[in-house]
DNA sequence: TTAAAAATATACTGGCCAGTATCCATAGAT
DNA sequence: ATCTATGGATACTGGCCAGTATATTTTTAA
């Protein structure tokens, strides 16, 4: 059998230093668009920090939007892969709950400036890509909510209307990124804890006098 | 006694002419470095809204950066205010907080516009600026906080750490500058009860597990 | 060892926009 | 009715930066 079909015997190893490189691209100009805003990083100080020149950038995204795009797809990809990665393990929708804020915390804390970009420059998007992103968020929503439906209807959850709990919850969890600083007042332990404790609160009956 | 103080006769009038121009350059900014971003909204689209040019705007306003201080001033200046006129209603600190959430709850839909390009345009202020306005941010989370502490001692709260708490509450605030939509799902109304009932959840005593 | 191709750099352009120098019109004052 | 001051428009500039045409180096293939 010929291997017209295989690709030449270096590929392989090519391709992954392309996608290495593409990854360092993108870790550099995250850092840059959260540090300055996304209109005020330039792609020449995106290359400078990699010690190469703009055209470099070129060969690896389209264009600037290209790579804000990437940006925010990461952020919100990693946010949902933690929430899936938490739904998998059996249990309570209590304990689901709890896993579900941990894990989403903690990604949130390790890549806050994905997520953080996301949040402020989402309306320098294209219009296409944001849409497809939005619906990235939505389905993060959605699994939120299904799961407060769940504890819900076990009788573990006190809350009125689950898929607007999600909301707050969901805001809750997106506000880390926004206020969340490295060396802070705060560790990320005690900030992971905290964001379990206020969730838990907010769904579980108390004996707050409601109206 | 001569009048050598007292300004022309028609100074008065002017002074007011002046301020409502001032303040509808303001709006008409908000509203587009809201919808477009600050660096994305250029002046000439501002005073093409006003239907005036550029150097009406420079008029004014000193710069672009002066008329972003503004705007990011006049939003936390708002929320301040909201907070600081429950605080004056005497009541428990249920009630106070109640109120408080109430308020401000309703002024950050009221003047959502400014308080979403504050949280997302801040790192555009000029450094002098910014750490002003991150005092009066300061200030408004430790009043607070000072409350949620007033709340713990006389035993209605069941919460570790006011200040850290407060956070909370604040970012909770916070988030529906940026996540609420006119028109959308819900109404102003809605989302000030939930609010009111999520925050209350966060601080009365419940039954939820700690740990 | 060399030719072809792939990867990266150099050097440029074109548009956009903040900010400004200058000009014009209108309204009080006399 | 004319002078003057003020408020605003016209028309420009200078810098910055995304994006690109072209040159150069490096790698691969034979």
């Amino acid at each position: 059998m010929p291997d017209t079909k295989r690709p030449p015997r270096s590929t392989q190893l090519k391709e992954e230093i392309a996608a290495y490189k593409r990854r360092r691209i993108l870790e550099e100009a995250t850092d840059l668009f959260f540090i300055q805003g996304y209109d005020c990083a330039t792609l020449d100080a995106v290359a400078e920090r990699l010690d190469v020149t703009k055209p470099f950038i070129y060969s690896y995204y389209k264009n600037k939007g290209d790579l804000l795009r990437e940006v925010c797809q990461t952020g919100i990809r990693l946010s949902l892969f933690a929430l899936e990665g938490a739904l998998v393990i059996e249990g309570t929708a209590t304990e689901q709950l709890k896993a579900v804020v941990e894990r989403v915390a903690r990604i949130i804390i390790e890549n806050q400036r994905y997520i953080s970009v996301y949040l402020r420059e989402e309306k320098n998007l294209d219009p296409k890509d944001a849409r497809a992103i939005r619906e990235m968020r939505h389905h993060f929503d959605e699994l939120l909510s299904d799961l407060l439906e769940k504890g819900k209807k076990a009788g573990e959850f006190d809350i009125a209307d689950p898929s607007r709990t999600a909301i707050w919850v969901s805001g809750l969890l997106s506000w880390i990124a926004l206020w969340y600083r490295e060396g802070g007042h705060w560790s990320a332990t005690e900030v992971v804890m905290d964001a379990i404790n206020m969730v838990m609160k907010m769904v579980l009956p108390g004996n707050a006098a409601h109206g």
